[in-house]
DNA sequence: CTTGAAACTGACATTGATGTCAGATTCTAC
DNA sequence: GTAGAATCTGACATCAATGTCAGTTTCAAG
């Protein structure tokens, strides 16, 4: 009830479409309450948690994934996981810094290329 | 000539599967001579090469964006880019950037779930 | 040469995320 | 209560990357 916006307004907000809101609730990314006919509403969280599913989406990471990595990102006491599961994390830790080496390795290609070239990089990368 | 080998062994060295290697080929971002009965063939730098394709594919990179991107990363001197694609530069190297960000902000999030139990983060990412 | 392994091309299938459309229902403002 | 906007569900379409299969050709080793 806090700050109850519909599908639409989530939309705005987060950049996804209404489509893709659906769809991470169908994948169990994110959850709503329903009002009695039926229609979704979001409390103020959701659009920091959309924006965050978009990010780990753009990142290459695939809704299975991200299902079983956003409880590990909120909630502070995790019951013991199961030790495969533990094993799953540290797999999926190495992809991660995999993928964020080959990221900064583009990336400081790029800089150079346009700093060579009247280049002003936004510094908002930090 | 000099270190060639053919799909098959570039596929078990890297990784990709030959349908892969093809289609990289296919969309501009990986080259081979050919054999006179239309065989390829690949120097040693292929794997390396591949193995940065594969990386920036599963960092969600579209081989679109690899092909433009790929260039930059290898020759030391560009031409002058056209202004519009230094301005696509910039873009792409912000949601590089954010990629990363939240890359790194998941992995914290990782590193804190798995050394509260029992974690031995493997040292590798760095 | 011949033969079996490997590669070729080309087509169709699949998976994941998203777009789009249709018909029905709900909400909001008058 | 009625009209128009927004939402619902469900189906089909699309795009990118990859898998798979079939039929053919090339390669390497005997």
């Amino acid at each position: 009830m806090v700050g109850s916006m519909r599908i639409g307004e989530l939309s705005t907000r987060s950049g996804a479409s209404p489509r893709s809101l659906r769809y991470y609730e169908e994948q169990g990314l994110l959850s709503s309450e329903r009002t009695t006919g039926g229609h979704r509403e979001y409390g103020e969280e959701a659009v920091e948690r959309v924006d965050r599913i978009r990010c780990l989406l753009g990142a290459g990471i695939g809704t299975d994934t991200i299902r079983r990595l956003l409880p590990c990102m909120y909630s502070r006491e995790e019951g013991g996981p199961a030790p495969d599961l533990l094993d799953w994390l540290c797999a999926e830790r190495e992809r991660m810094s995999r993928s964020i080496h080959e990221l900064e390795r583009t990336r400081e290609a790029l800089d150079r290329v346009i700093e060579r070239n009247g280049g002003r990089v936004a510094v908002a990368g930090a």
